[in-house]
DNA sequence: GCACACATGCTAGTTTTCTAGCATGCTGCT
DNA sequence: AGCAGCATGCTAGAAAACTAGCATGTGTGC
């Protein structure tokens, strides 16, 4: 178990991708002003078109230009993204990643969202029992 | 801000890379039966040769093989991932993504877990105050 | 000694990725 | 109409990634 597959994307087609989760959706233009290893715009509309080939994104034409946005339901990838991750640094343990990620940066959590956090403890101690 | 750049690594160099994170070293036998998308020993082993030029990894003689590991401190790379993800997928905010992480696998999470886990965040409001 | 098993070093070819540039089409302005 | 500005489509070459196979070295057992 817990074998690794090669990822499904190259190098700047990741990039691009991450780009997309993060902005939900962007125009070429704006995808390549993300970049700050930034190759020719034409590379990246080819990378685009490439990426439609290949199912991972679809287009939509608004008012001109062309606006990308992934095919893939945007929290079924975090879900991948997070158990993929906890996989290869947590040893497959949730706790511990979250536990990381409340460590590491405690300072940055208001009041509001840790109370939300605790809520959900609570739930889940509930749940369990 | 939150420019994207290109990742540091190839396909399969990346797929290598996660194998050892997870691993913490791991000989290039082991390496390659961890993969399913199996490509010959003798390309995992030049990978692992060009991953070690660019200084990604390093290798110590372990009775007659030789057994590699990531140069990283694994730490080190554990944070940079979770900040990673952490601003592709959830807007740069912790919390929530300490959140999706107890929401999804609350199932798995242990009672124990769940207490240290508490603990953390109480200690977390107690310093933001 | 010799063959076997198993390790590394290296090289060269194939495939994929990555890229730029040109052709083209549409819109709006003069 | 003619032109500028900005968009897409496409193609072909360069660069990087990926791979296999052979040469080589070193212990182990017969």
């Amino acid at each position: 178990m817990a074998t690794r597959e090669a990822p499904q994307w190259s190098r700047r087609e990741r990039q691009i991708m991450e780009i997309l989760f993060r902005r939900q959706k962007a125009s070429a233009a704006e995808i390549h002003e993300d970049m700050t290893d930034r190759p020719s715009y034409s590379a990246v509309r080819a990378h685009l078109r490439t990426l439609e080939e290949k199912g991972h994104v679809r287009h939509e034409a608004e008012q001109m230009r062309y606006v990308y946005a992934p095919v893939t339901n945007v929290g079924r990838a975090r879900k991948n993204a997070l158990r993929h991750l906890v996989d290869t640094f947590f040893a497959g343990s949730p706790a511990s990643a979250a536990s990381a990620l409340l460590d590491d940066a405690a300072a940055k959590i208001s009041a509001d969202e840790l109370d939300q956090l605790a809520q959900l403890i609570e739930r889940a101690r509930k749940d369990g029992k």
